[in-house]
RNA sequence: GGUCCGGUAGCUCAGCUGGAUAGAGCAACAGAUUUCUAAUCUGUAGGUCAUAGGUUCGAAUCCUAUCCGGAUCACCA
């Protein structure tokens, strides 16, 4: 059981035992155990106020009371400390070399099976359009979902990778349109270019196009509204929709190669990014469905129908709008086939819990597909989540890849690798290393600074990214942890060489005690399976990431004051050594959990 | 206009289920290395936590109003 709660419980029973009389009853709720902040003498800080007041005695009365009893029944227990109304609990230095035993001798420290009662959750991400490649937007997306999904697992759940392609509809249409009017036809065969970013190219071109025809327009007279309309070109993109749809042979083929195209080019990014995925599903097979749910919403009443014959649901009640569900035509709409997918995926797979990793924008859709299918009574409605993330923007203002402001996924990649690959050669640390083992920590280094730079980061927040600031590679990001875990790695192949005597834990411990400074980063080690679960409950990985780079900040503090290998005491050498290899442990477990991979040297 | 989200040091952000003197990193300045890996460490300076009220023993955190920024409110996806 974790040091806090075993406190907790005890503190629990003496305050209902001492409320009894007045008739009060606590509960786990009102006791607050904090780590006792840095100015003050003690390790966890127990806050009496609430209690002082609701049991009318006195705080130091309080204090006396509470503590006698944790004496007496906390054998690790040690002095405490009161300051106004906190009270200031140390531990034995016993404790500590306990509690680090115990991390020692579990080799799956902090992943647990617990707090999922062995459920399965579905997790849905980056979901791209197809007529474009991946932009600075969809990495803060895939990171967010790569590192949600193994996170979950952490928790013990059986975690579902899926993904949605919007491969259908008027954003390909334009791409399509401007390959078909285009003098010379590229394919990435003969110019080597790759898929994605070819249908990409052909997007752009059809971008300028209407913008410039726009521009005509409204320089004629008329406001923005009345140009849409106008345009041609408009009208030939919905024109060439409706064909796509009509399934028009040549327009078929056209749409099939130019997503066979994307794909091609998307699965190499993929790659690089490590993802992959249980089941991908397309929109071109799911568009179209989801009327008998619409039919069997009818009869329920929970959809009512127009006079026109368009299904709507009325969502006011709950400070939501009146929603379409079905068109007049009787085709669906986004909403729709949404819902659809919902009822498809727990075909395929039975999942308690569902994820959608979108972007803000779509926050209100989602609230309105999940009150939609709480109505519908789908099973496990309560459990469904939009992990919803800021748009990046670049200094200039929002991203928009039909400006061409767009940074792309690719060259984002390629760059931040360039970048740590140049910083690793200005510290010229890896002599000893072959090229291509080079090569792979270049890459474990610029990959790690790109994720931990988006993650670090609540979601929620919209973020700017500066490209002449590009990434950090000093201070709170990848590569400074990566280089603490480098120097734990290097003191075990040190004392491998040197053939230091290292004696065991167990041994070690007999003769020494831990100081303040390692017993306090054995407290920060114990916070990690707490850190986990939290992270899971509150679907955040910048959590993970902000304790990770507090376990590498207090052991660089650590190293820094104290000899490990060259301490001539064999006990506190063997402490120190051990001490050493879990934090490695935590941080490369930690970063797993970020999918930042860990190099042994850098 | 309605709804939702954000506003904390010059910059990027933690802290937000109420708790002690609001914390990090970057940038600035001053120090520490013939490294158990200095991609490090230590120190100095930098704050009316957007503003005004309220609740409370106690508010960056909760409530209300206002200001600023963003998103969203399609028979688009």
């Amino acid at each position: 059981m974790n040091i806090k709660t075993e406190i907790g419980d005890i503190v629990l029973q003496y305050l209902n035992h001492q409320g009894k009389e007045k008739g009060l009853v606590f509960t786990e709720k009102d006791i607050l155990i904090n780590i006792t902040p840095n100015d003050f003498v003690g390790d966890y800080t127990l806050v009496l106020f609430p209690f002082i007041k609701k049991l009318g005695v006195k705080p130091d009365e309080l204090a006396e009371g509470i503590a006698s009893e944790l004496k007496s029944r906390l054998p690790s227990y040690h002095h405490h400390n009161l300051v106004k109304g906190f009270l200031n609990m140390e531990l034995s230095p016993t404790f500590w070399s306990n509690s680090l035993q115990d991390i020692l001798s579990n080799g799956s420290y902090g992943i647990q099976g617990t707090g999922s009662n062995g459920q399965s959750i579905l997790i849905e991400y980056p979901s791209p359009n197809t007529n474009k490649p991946l932009h600075l937007g969809h990495l803060r997306n895939i990171f967010l979902g790569s590192s949600l999904a193994n996170i979950m697992e952490a928790n013990g759940y059986k975690v579902y990778r899926t993904c949605l392609y919007n491969d259908r509809g008027t954003n390909i249409s334009k791409s399509m349109w401007a390959y078909q009017h285009a003098a010379k036809k590229v394919t990435p065969e003969n110019s080597g270019r790759k898929g994605d970013h070819l249908v990409g190219d052909y997007y752009v071109r059809f971008s300028d196009l209407l913008k410039a025809e726009m521009k005509q327009l409204i320089d004629s007279g008329l406001t923005e509204e009345q140009a849409k309309k106008q345009s041609k070109l408009e009208k030939e993109i919905a024109e060439l929709t409706v064909q796509w749809e009509l399934k028009i042979p040549e327009v078929v083929e056209l749409w099939k190669m130019m997503n066979g195209w994307f794909y091609e080019g998307v699965a190499v990014t993929y790659q690089r990014l490590g993802l992959s995925f249980d089941k991908e599903y397309y929109e071109s097979e799911v568009y179209n469905r989801g009327r008998e749910t619409v039919e069997e919403g009818l009869k329920k009443n929970i959809f009512y129908q127009k006079e026109d014959s368009s299904v709507w649901i009325d969502l006011t009640d709950v400070g939501l709008d009146q929603k379409l569900v079905l068109r007049s035509n009787g085709t669906t709409v986004y909403m729709t086939q949404d819902i659809a997918l919902v009822y498809q995926k727990q075909k395929d797979f039975s999942f308690q819990r569902s994820v959608y990793v979108v972007g803000n924008e779509q926050e209100y859709h989602f609230k309105v597909l999940f009150e939609i299918l709480k109505r519908l009574g789908l099973q496990g409605s309560e459990h469904l989540y939009h992990l919803s993330y800021g748009m990046v923007e670049l200094p200039t203002g929002k991203m928009k890849s039909r400006e061409g402001t767009v940074v792309d996924a690719d060259d984002m990649i390629d760059e931040v690798i360039q970048i740590a690959k140049e910083k690793s050669n200005e510290q010229a640390k890896l002599a000893e290393v072959s090229d291509a083992e080079k090569e792979n920590i270049y890459t474990q280094i610029g990959m790690g600074a790109l994720r931990y730079f988006l993650l670090k980061v609540d979601p929620v927040k919209k973020m700017v990214y500066n490209p002449v600031e590009s990434i950090d590679f000093n201070g709170n990001t990848a590569p400074f942890i990566q280089y603490t875990y480098a120097r734990t790695q290097s003191l075990m192949r040190n004392a491998e060489a040197q053939k230091t005597e290292i004696l065991g834990f167990e041994e070690a411990i007999k003769n020494y005690s831990p100081n303040l400074s390692e017993s306090k980063l054995t407290r920060t080690l114990l916070e990690f399976p707490a850190i986990i679960l939290e992270a899971g409950e509150n679907y955040s990985p910048a959590l993970v990431a902000n304790y990770v780079y507090q376990v590498a900040s207090e052991f660089s503090t650590f190293y820094h004051d104290h000899k490990v290998l060259k301490e001539e005491d064999v006990s506190a050498r063997s402490f120190r050594f051990h001490l050493s290899q879990k934090v490695g442990k935590v941080i490369h477990d930690g970063l797993k959990l970020l999918c930042i991979e860990t190099p042994e040297r850098m």
